[in-house]
DNA sequence: GGAGTGAAGACTGTATACAGTCGACGGAAA
DNA sequence: TTTCCGTCGACTGTATACAGTCTTCACTCC
């Protein structure tokens, strides 16, 4: 590396994006929304704020955050005594996940067929690459659900991304649970997943709102049949 | 009242709910967000805790609470530093808005169709004869919405809810903002929002999903066409 | 034995204290 | 005059302290 001098900071300096400084809440907040993720903190458990706090070695305050906004979430759920918990989803939350999932992605695939431009079609291919060369069922899971992200994020619209992240977290949830119960019968789920991807966003890109939705529509029902209950 | 021992105070003393406590921190949260839609914070105003705090007479700790609730809604933002301001609305949010409320909203509607109860429609019944009592303004805006809330209840959808709740303070926001504007020319909103109403929830108990859609289409479109931009 | 009672412990809600960062402003040097 | 630098003030992020509530459980009194 070059030396440098103070002359040398100039504020045409290019390609040094800012430090990310992420806070502890928002740490927290990834540490616990994992631990739930994985199963490593069980459905039910109790999650007292001074427990999670010596665990993570933080003050109360950040766990604090960091439970609130997996009630937002829908990972954990207070008492009416502001205790929390793990949540315990049931057979019902399951399915009604699933039609908010399909009525948000819905939409999202009708506003990406209206504006979606060259460089999301080209980020999302790389990411179908990405989910051929994985083995890992747990990364293979993350990777699927990002890639539907994305093209919610290619929707831009504000208040549908925001409803995306309220179930988000529970559907990683449902993909690892399921993943856990039958880590066997999965083997071939990249099989699965990239062709389904691939033909997804080739219909999504023919400018149609209406052939966009049916492939989602598409999409969705494969999952939800994959998906065991 | 009669006198009272503690003889009496047997498990089964009815009529007796439990105390509904608040917490500061939802206190703080109904009144900020009271006073942004009301416009008595202004759009873009700061909103240091410190200075909220004083205010409110609380500690910065409830205060942090509701900001962050407020950012769900949607009605605050942060900047990187983690200060808060009022959020500033443009056209384009207005139609984002507006689209993810019919979304949701016929949602609703094709579940209450399917789900309603007699309850439900009594409920909703008394809300329209509620209106049709009220002359204030703005008090009509708030039982418009809250009619449209109900309805989202009585779908018993808790996805769909959490999602309704992160829109709904918007659309709060831009009733009061358009009463604001020309309080003149909607003295007659109540002969179009109740009539209005009785059509809609007349079409949903019909029990078909696609007329309960059609005509929630029909009552968003309304709106949407009453509301200046 | 059972119901009432009181003290202990666990936990949250709230307040206060402390630390670090960023921007504004003003003065000094080129 | 302009630029650089340092100080000050405002504000947030985090930690710690305090207060109040609810549960539990043993104990006492009937």
């Amino acid at each position: 590396m070059p030396p440098r001098t103070k002359s040398n900071l100039t504020p045409s300096q290019p390609h040094l994006s800012p430090l990310s400084r992420f806070s502890l809440a928002e740490d927290a907040t990834a540490r616990i929304r994992r631990a739930i993720v994985s199963g490593e903190l069980a459905v039910g458990a109790a999650l007292p704020e001074t427990g999670l706090a010596e665990q993570l070695a933080v003050s109360r305050v950040p766990i604090r955050e960091a439970l609130m906004a997996m009630e937002q979430e829908g990972l954990v759920e207070f008492d009416q005594r502001g205790r929390s918990r793990v949540r315990a989803f049931s057979e019902e939350d399951f399915e009604e996940l699933f039609s908010m999932r399909c009525t948000l992605e819905v939409m999202a695939a009708r506003l990406f067929a209206k504006r979606m431009t060259k460089a999301d079609v080209e980020t999302l291919e790389a990411m179908i690459d990405g989910q051929q060369a994985t083995q890992n069922l747990t990364a293979l899971s993350l990777l699927d659900v990002a890639f539907h992200e994305r093209i919610i994020q290619a929707a831009r619209h504000r208040p549908l991304a925001v409803c995306w992240k309220t179930i988000r977290s529970q559907i990683e949830y449902w993909l690892a649970r399921a993943h856990r119960a039958q880590a066997d019968r999965h083997l071939s789920s990249v099989d699965l997943t990239v062709p389904g991807h691939r033909r997804l966003l080739a219909d999504l890109c023919r400018g149609s709102e209406a052939k966009a939705e049916s492939a989602m529509r598409l999409e969705m029902a494969t999952w939800r049949e994959w998906l065991p209950a």
